[in-house]
DNA sequence: CTTGTATTTTAGTTTAATCTAAATTAATTT
DNA sequence: AAATTAATTTAGATTAAACTAAAATACAAG
């Protein structure tokens, strides 16, 4: 079971960083992640669930017409510090939202890097 | 300098960790790590390589015509351990091997999982 | 069995990432 | 200067990821 690659597909989006933070601490049901995150539809975050459980980045449970989903912390080993470190940072926040601002508005404005001097 | 989303988005095509696989131990020109991936253009290589440079991944110098190009692993700190494993792991590189082919061919033969018996 | 609530799945669209081919820059050699 | 070699950049095409809206599934309660 080849599981880092997964792992790394997994961490690549914003939005799944931000479920796997939400998720990090304490269990939370699927609406109430959803609540979370008011700019994309239920069923997006559903996708995205899955794709994190099958990452092996959460786990869930099902009761009564409820799941509960949690993270899988040991899965992430040292990684997960890291993604603790960045979320305990209060400058990571701010860059979170702006980040999400532009998932949901379309491509970057290209901050383009001048060319020259460059060695 | 908020470093570390950079680093996951940069970590997340299997294309890049390839090219940073081949610069891990040892630098290597532009051209070599084109040579070394011959189902792809240098052009879009040479793109990749700018990516991993800007998300702080690599550093490179310029000697005569050439640019070599070389991982800082000091910027990955725990995933750089992870990523070491995932590479030791022989049985990892058939799994690269069969993504990449992936990459180029299109999308997944979606091998969907069965939706009942989950609790 | 019908209604309500929670969640997932599907099909199709939009957005973003990656690639190619060709043009361009840069240093080297003749 | 012209030709050669190495690498980068651009514009446009292709591929993949993420999202939406609607339909489907699941369970609970009346």
């Amino acid at each position: 079971m080849n599981t880092q690659a997964a792992v790394l597909d997994a961490l690549a989006s914003p939005r799944r960083r931000e479920i796997l933070r939400l998720v990090w601490r304490e269990e939370q049901t699927a609406g109430a992640i959803h609540q979370a995150m008011p700019d994309v539809t239920f069923g997006a975050v559903s996708l995205q669930l899955r794709r994190l459980e099958e990452a092996g980045l959460v786990e869930s449970r099902g009761e009564k017409q409820f799941r509960y989903y949690r993270a899988r912390r040991e899965a992430l080993g040292p990684v997960g510090e890291m993604l603790e470190r960045m979320w305990d940072d209060a400058l990571w926040r701010l860059k979170l939202a702006a980040e999400l601002e532009q998932t949901r508005r379309g491509p970057k404005p290209a901050p383009r890097q001048s060319k020259k001097n460059k060695q």
